[in-house]
DNA sequence: TGAATTGTTATCGT
DNA sequence: AACGATAACAATTC
């Protein structure tokens, strides 16, 4: 299930072989996943070049000389294959191709059918629905306490709204919320300075460490990163946590299946022992 | 056979 | 009335 840093770097590989090229053909094979429907994106991808290749929350953007931009949703199983590097599997579960003008044909593969190819004539729009991008500059220890304060839902379903924070999933919530040892139950306008102060360093450092490790590989559907080598808690209910020994828990919240280390991510604040206190009671 | 997966939407409750 | 929680849904694999 492709997050950030899966999209990131299936980005970076297209880029360089999409940049400037002019789509010469498109062609659905599954027309629900075509936004707003197979003819407007057909009619606005043929015959444009793409003059940027970038990535907005867990979109693939390709921005277009007519204006707009072709927006690709991976969803659970969705990836991009050239036509000559298909693997049966690929070519089993082809839902759109793309041709272009240096005469090849990329296929966008998904087996589960959930995948999107959108147009959207208004990038500006798009932006306006989504959070704001966890690794850039904007978003500080500071700006993430002003959207924390106001909300009280639970820290795990509000990371995983992309409205709120652009790009988490299930996988990077977990790890993120185990790295600030923050419970996922906890109430988002409940925490202190340091908690934010931790979180947002913990969303920043899971998300680029797995950029730098290609993302983390899920079976078949991403099968080239090494993340997954790295991971402490997701998927791992039952196995000892590696900072503490305790049992990792799995537990399910808002219908996500949540991993989380009972010791090191107490439920509510760490207790700390108000020393000045306990002196002027004895 | 059913559990697991993502993000959106509809619906119900506070 | 706005926000939060919850369930349903799309489709497939193991």
């Amino acid at each position: 299930m492709p997050e950030l840093p899966e999209v990131e770097t299936v980005v970076r590989r297209l880029r360089p072989q999409l940049l400037g090229r002019r789509i010469v053909a498109f062609e659905t094979r599954w027309a629900r996943n075509c936004t707003p429907n197979p003819q407007v994106v057909r009619t606005a991808a043929v015959g444009a070049r793409i003059t940027a290749l970038t990535r907005r929350a867990k979109y693939i953007v390709a921005a277009l000389d007519r204006g707009g931009a072709l927006l690709v949703h991976l969803r659970m199983s969705g990836r991009f294959a050239w036509q000559d590097e298909c693997t049966p599997g690929d070519l089993r579960h082809v839902r759109a191709t793309f041709e272009f003008d240096s005469g090849r044909t990329l296929y966008f593969c998904d087996a589960r059918k959930f995948g999107r190819v959108v147009f959207a004539a208004d990038m500006g729009a798009v932006d306006a629905a989504l959070g704001i991008e966890p690794l850039e500059r904007s978003f500080t220890p500071a700006v993430l306490g002003e959207l924390l304060r106001d909300r009280r839902r639970r820290l795990k379903p509000l990371l995983l709204d992309q409205a709120f924070i652009a790009g988490l999933g299930n996988i990077y919530t977990d790890e993120a919320l185990f790295a600030a040892g923050l419970h996922p139950l906890r109430r988002a306008d409940r925490l202190d300075p340091d908690d934010v102060r931790r979180l947002h360093a913990a969303i920043r450092g899971v998300l680029k460490k797995g950029i730098r490790h290609n993302g983390t590989s899920i079976d078949w559907i991403y099968p080239e990163g090494r993340m997954q080598r790295h991971l402490r808690v997701y998927g791992r209910g039952g196995e000892p946590c590696r900072r503490c020994g305790a049992a990792i828990q799995r537990l399910r919240v808002g219908q996500r299946s949540t991993h989380v280390c009972p010791r090191c991510q107490p439920r509510r604040g760490p207790a700390r022992i108000d020393r000045t206190r306990l002196a002027g009671r004895a």
